[in-house]
DNA sequence: CGTTAGCTTGATTTTCATCAATACTCGTGG
DNA sequence: CCACGAGTATTGATGAAAATCAAGCTAACG
């Protein structure tokens, strides 16, 4: 197992390229996910006080946004790009419990510290709030609680049925799910399915699904010779029976 | 695989014994939970009306409470007891997504239907809400929503922790996981820790940490023979070198 | 007691991880 | 433009962990 994972050092938030809002030009109403983040259900009055309050962080491809155990001081929507959360054990071993995608929020912690790590998946841009600003526009504004719960409370979902996955599912069943939710949530966002774009690594994908990146090739291979889906590049998957790998997926 | 377990019948949650409010002679005062419960940050006229509006459900063990599927239209508070939560595969692979204790809640649902099976672990009561109601006290009461979402963020919490461990720990550091948190639990609820009451069969036991109740059987000797642990009986377990257990769960 | 459900133990098989080598991709510099 | 090298992906051979198959055992209950 690669131990060199857990001595990698991740950029803290702070040393991020970094824009203000002033400079930034940005508006909420002009925002890109304006529409399905948490802030969506806000009022003109408080949008306009988080657009003094907020900040633009802009992430390169595998830069780090927090660490776990980092003390939990601000609170992030992404606003393009993906990232992952994961937790580490001591011995390097890593579970990733699930990517973040435009419109959806990181880093609101339970205690004081983060409880996983947050990484750039590809190039990213946030909106980033201090927690202690976001809990003051909260506490005025009761329906941003009311939203943060439906999200939190969505986010809990697809976690439970990621632990059937990872408990209960064998290789190919696994890839199976991991594709066609991929490609569920590419088709929510109008992105092309066809081919299918995979944004992340091979071991970002074993250390998703519970597998070893031998695992993941060799399934990968495998619905390549059964016909079930087609890799015209090693990022694009070509899905060529829906069929089979739906049967597949559901065990 | 046992595909028996699909065809289980279990008893909607309209078929339980129940008892309503005026002949429960209980009020939110004398709640056993009143200070943990979602509850407990409603002010006395909230709480007043909240009393009109619960009914009491009693079950026994292993009695069903909803299925994955069924209407959402209730919310519980669990007073007394134990339930699992649980998701099935069509070919009856079963994985336990977390247990309830008393004080928290089951049933907030994302949309119209519940996502996953509630069966009592032992014998439990049960404060129920409509959900319809449940929502107009929630609107005009704000603090309601920002308790559900802490709560719910705990959750979230706790199962992303169990994803690492059913994705990337070995059986003997699953157990060991699995018998430290139930200890924190059992302390942090002033029930006896020396020796270790298992509220739930080896079944329940394998279905939560992604293994078979055989590794899991397995495993309890190999601990035994370690001089880990004891087994004065079946559903007992004396810690006896704690720190070779907590060794074990941190991989 | 006898029966049954739940638990343990043993033998064998399967799946996936590990170890090891090879190939592909892409960027850099000769 | 091609050679080189690093990082990433694939493929192959082997091994280990846990599942499966199959008896027994134990404890609880009529």
């Amino acid at each position: 197992m690669d131990l060199s994972r857990t001595r990698t050092t991740l950029n803290s938030a702070l040393s991020c390229r970094r824009t203000d809002a002033t400079t930034s030009g940005g508006f909420c109403q002009d925002c890109a996910v304006h529409t399905r983040a948490f802030c969506a259900v806000l009022d003109d009055d408080a949008l306009s006080r988080l657009e003094q309050l907020h900040t633009i962080i802009n992430l390169e491809s595998e830069d780090g946004l927090f660490m776990e155990g980092d003390d939990a001081t601000f609170f992030f929507t992404v606003l393009s790009g993906a990232l992952r959360l994961s937790k580490l054990l001591p011995d390097g071993r890593r579970q990733i419990t699930g990517f973040v995608l435009p419109g959806e929020f990181i880093g609101l912690s339970l205690g004081d510290i983060y409880v996983d790590n947050a990484e750039a998946l590809t190039d990213a841009s946030l909106c980033r709030f201090n927690v202690s600003d976001l809990e003051r526009i909260g506490q005025e504004n009761p329906e941003m609680d009311s939203r943060l719960l439906t999200m939190t409370n969505s986010t809990l979902t697809q976690a439970r049925d990621h632990m059937l996955l990872l408990g209960r599912m064998k290789a190919p069943e696994k890839i199976a799910s991991f594709l066609i939710g991929l490609m569920d949530r590419a088709a929510a966002a109008d992105q092309p399915t066809d081919p299918l774009r995979l944004p992340m690594s091979r071991a970002d994908i074993a250390d998703y699904l519970g597998l070893t990146i031998e695992t993941v090739s060799r399934t990968f291979t495998r619905l390549k010779v059964d016909k079930v889906i087609s890799l015209p590049e090693h990022n694009r998957v070509q899905i060529e029976n829906m069929e089979a790998l739906m049967a597949l997926a559901e065990g």
